[in-house]
RNA sequence: GGGCGCAUAGCUCAGUCGGUAGAGCAGCUGGCUUUUAACCAGCGGGUCGUAGGUUCGAGUCCUACUGCGCUCACCA
């Protein structure tokens, strides 16, 4: 046992199997949810369905106000909320034991629906079953956990006392649940693919990497599901998505953790703009379906998730914000010394510094931000009017990258080149040697693609309000902490 | 990784000029049959994040460390 455990409650616990009575009971009962029985209770003026009915439920005990003959104490489920009294009378049998209740314990009630004099909805009790002890004492009782630390950790603790913490993870389950409809309804396939990768790929980023003892091989925790995504491509499944938990090991910020969720989906015979569509339409559908509303706020700016959003160009924006062409290279390194950015990447890396100095702040959006320079794309096909730019978008929401899309390259020859590039700037960021297999794969044929991503996690922040990351995740990560169980030798650092 | 800030009772927070460690809630005891953060009376509860330093004396001042938050950079 660790210090968070209480020597009353503890005593009260030992108490109780003294006489008998299992504080941790090996079953439950079968409850009814609360918020079905307040969805018809109606009011004390105009009773519903529900009152007068004996049913039971189960939820975790709070703040109870004991008047000596008659205890209050509202009791919650996942559902809600609803008062129960215990009335002496109504409970002789049962009576002493109200002394082993405390704030926090998790019970079952039976009684009857009705109300107090007051009009509020209570259930009357004539039952009462201890369904576990809680050893520890719940956060205080109007504040609830404000410890932000504490609410990460404890997340356990935050999600019942902590106002619209369930709310929100609710919320969350409901977003997924409505890309998973959005898609599925248009012919898409869930798949899933694999987590260790013998090459990383698919994006630029740091990767995890583990090791595999029976095949002594080191292996990376992806970075994106891509490469393996569109391989189900060319084997003909034509439309698939998965929501991939992808690992970069890389800096926490409120917009970042090293694990987070991406949703990415390829279709055959579609392409970038059919990716603009799909994205502001489902996007549309979710902010209706979970919030009912186009309407969202974040970071106190109000945006309408309504399609179509926005287009603006790439380089005609980098042109207006830098009053120089993207390609113009003295005058891009010109810029970036004025603007006093870090000149020793590449020059496509740098004039991608300009131009996220310059022009990603006027991204508020929503707006699809299109057509960027062929070598930061390395594998979006090139756009066949001007072979410069590449066929690809970010879709933006205050200033936030919410998905980026391309239509996808599928020439052989060219991809294992960007391939060959990209191994070549030695750079941690891209991968060490070139996936063979997927070149291998367009070998065969892909059809012409278009592939989309968008982060889940923003995505649920943004339609849920949050400004951090961390309260869209049940668990954020957070740097380790050492617990020290009670008996447990603590070594020396 | 850089900058700024925070760390005191189970929880939320005070703590003045460096001079005996405080409150509310939670807990315990007693009272109370209609509360909504119930109320009334009494009681218990602390390695002031850790380690050093200055000082007659440190929760308070200084240094380092640890943890967390915000922010900048990178990334989605």
């Amino acid at each position: 046992m660790t210090d968070l455990v209480q020597p009353d409650r503890l005593a009260k616990a030992q108490a109780m199997r003294a006489a008998g009575v299992d504080p941790f009971p090996a079953r439950g009962v079968e409850a009814t949810p609360i918020a079905s029985i307040a969805a018809h209770a109606g009011d004390s003026a105009n009773p519903g369905a529900m009152v007068g009915q004996r049913v039971t439920i189960a939820g975790r005990l709070a703040m109870p106000r004991d008047f000596g003959k008659l205890i209050f104490a509202p009791l919650s489920d996942r559902t809600g909320r609803i008062q129960v009294g215990l009335k002496r009378d109504a409970l002789s049998e049962w009576w002493p034991q109200r002394k082993w209740l405390d704030a926090g314990d998790l019970v079952g009630v039976s009684g009857e629906v009705g109300f107090t004099q007051k009009g509020e909805l209570t259930v009357w009790a004539s039952e009462v079953q201890l369904l576990a002890k809680a050893l520890a004492s719940p956060p205080e009782k109007w504040h609830g956990l404000v410890d932000v630390e504490a609410r990460y950790r404890r997340r356990y603790v935050d999600l019942w006392a902590t106002e619209g913490v369930l709310e929100t993870f609710v919320k969350r389950s409901k977003i997924v649940s409505s890309v998973r409809r959005f898609l599925e309804a248009q012919g898409y396939l869930e798949v899933e693919t694999p987590t260790l990768h013998p090459i990383f790929g698919g994006a630029t980023a740091r990767p995890f990497v583990t090791h595999h003892n029976a095949l002594d091989a080191d292996f990376y925790l992806r970075i994106a599901p891509e490469l393996y995504l569109k391989r189900l491509i060319v084997g003909g499944m034509e439309r698939v998505f998965e929501i991939a938990r992808n690992f970069r090991n890389e800096g926490i910020s409120t917009r970042h953790n090293p694990e987070f969720s991406m949703l990415e989906l390829y279709e055959a015979q579609a392409d970038y703009r059919r990716m603009m569509e799909i994205s502001e339409q489902m996007l549309e559908s979710i902010a209706r379906e979970v919030n009912g509303t186009t309407k969202v706020t974040f970071r106190g700016v109000e945006y309408d998730l309504k399609a179509p959003f926005a287009r603006v160009s790439y380089t005609q924006l980098f042109r207006e914000q830098n009053g120089c062409e993207f390609d113009d290279q003295p005058a891009v390194r010109k810029r970036a010394k004025e603007l006093g950015l870090d000149e020793s990447a590449g020059y496509w890396k740098l004039m991608n510094d300009v131009f996220e100095a310059t022009c990603e702040k006027l991204l508020t959006g929503p707006v699809f931000c299109v057509d960027y320079p062929v070598p930061i794309c390395p594998l979006a096909k090139k756009k066949p009017e001007d072979p410069r730019l590449a066929e690809r978008f970010e879709l933006f929401l205050g200033g936030m990258e919410l998905g980026n899309a391309f239509t996808e390259l599928n020439d052989p020859q060219d991809q294992e080149q960007r391939f060959v590039e990209q191994v070549a700037t030695k750079d941690p960021e891209a991968p060490g040697e070139v996936d063979v297999d997927y070149v291998q794969a367009l070998e065969y044929g892909m059809p012409p693609t278009g592939g989309l991503g968008i982060g889940i996690d923003r995505l649920v922040m943004v339609l849920t309000g949050k400004d951090s990351i961390r309260d869209v995740l049940l668990f954020p990560a957070l740097r380790p902490q050492r617990n020290v169980v009670e008996g447990e030798a603590t070594e020396p650092a």
